[in-house]
DNA sequence: AAACCTTCCAACCGCCCCTCC
DNA sequence: GGGAGGGGCGGTTGGAAGGTT
């Protein structure tokens, strides 16, 4: 048992929600003395609390300088952009945030960016694309696609199922697609050092001369897209109606992930599961399967039998 | 209208680190 | 050096509020 853990059990101290009474003594006791010890105010200030939680009330509630309301978009994009880089460090990422305690801002990150993350395919622990999800859905798709992708492309290292995964996924999550395109997100990724080994320069260069072996599915893409990992202006809020694939390989799409989030369970809801270093719930699992189950893979314009 | 479900967030909890003696 | 005290931090919980059936 720690020390400080000792605060919660001590008899005759009241607990749970304060009172606009208890708001207003220790409003009172911190403006006249400030806040040194916290452990001996309560005491002085007339209240039956321990130190620690007159403490919480006061740097998570009570402070003169909190700000109250919704985050906004420019709040919000911070709070990513930190956490993609110093993780689950909240005091830290309240710090660049004047006003927001981190309590908030943990809380708004579990409630809101988490599951927004979660539903364009993002890991938010990692901030990189779940392929681990996408080889679920893969390895769940007990029929091949109505084309062989690999020999589609004439790529034998896209069979390797990272990339086949991530290929598909490409592909099916674009409503718009043509080969010049998907050509340059392959260089991109290939260039940006994705873990996984790519297409060698001279077959990019084989398939970009040789669009004709893609099919042409009649629009344009967006999977092409790239911005720099640290540029957060499209971060979701526009739901990403495209595909995105950054320059570190980090890749998203409105098609992958779960479903609307009233439809998602609480985060540290019981039934988790733990799935390549991210805890997913029962729930977004099979809201993420249904998803990838319905893969729409545009037909128009594809002639399957070409590559009978 | 009521029961049930989901979301949200304030508060709790326990661990850790720093300082002091 | 090491034990005790104080405070900070991140994870988790529980209940209120709102939404849905």
């Amino acid at each position: 048992m720690s020390r400080s853990s000792l605060c919660w059990e001590k008899n005759g101290l009241k607990k749970g929600p304060w009172t606009a009474e208890e708001d207003q003594k220790l409003v009172d006791y911190i403006q006249k003395h400030g806040h040194g010890r916290w452990r001996t105010l309560p005491k002085y200030a007339g209240l039956k609390r321990c130190g620690k939680s007159c403490r919480l009330r006061w740097t998570n509630y009570l402070r003169p300088d909190i700000k109250r309301g919704k985050f906004s978009i420019e709040e919000e994009e911070n709070i990513i952009q930190a956490h993609s880089v110093i993780g689950n460090k909240w005091s830290a990422i309240a710090a660049r945030l004047p006003g927001r305690t981190d309590n908030e801002i943990k809380n708004y990150w579990n409630t809101h960016i988490r599951k927004k993350l979660l539903r364009m395919g993002i890991d938010p622990v990692t901030h990189a694309p779940r392929l681990d999800l996408l080889q679920l859905s893969s390895s769940l798709l007990m029929k091949p696609p109505p084309f062989d992708l690999p020999g589609l492309l004439s790529i034998p290292s896209l069979l390797n199922p990272d990339i086949l995964s991530l290929a598909t996924t490409l592909m099916s999550c674009q409503e718009n697609f043509n080969t010049q395109e998907m050509v340059t997100t392959m260089q991109n990724l290939h260039q940006n050092q994705l873990q996984s080994p790519f297409l060698p320069q001279s077959q990019l260069n084989q398939v970009t001369n040789s669009s004709s072996i893609m099919p042409n599915f009649g629009h344009d893409i967006a999977v092409n897209r790239y911005q720099p990992y640290n540029n957060l202006a499209n971060y979701g809020y526009d739901e990403l109606k495209h595909g995105t694939v950054s320059q570190n390989g980090a890749f998203w799409c409105n098609n992958i992930g779960f479903g609307s989030s009233s439809s998602i369970t609480p985060l540290n809801s019981s039934g988790t599961s733990f799935m390549n270093g991210c805890t997913i719930t029962e729930d977004e699992r099979a809201s993420y399967c249904s998803k990838t189950l319905t893969f729409d893979f545009p037909m128009s314009g594809l002639d399957v039998n070409r590559f009978a």
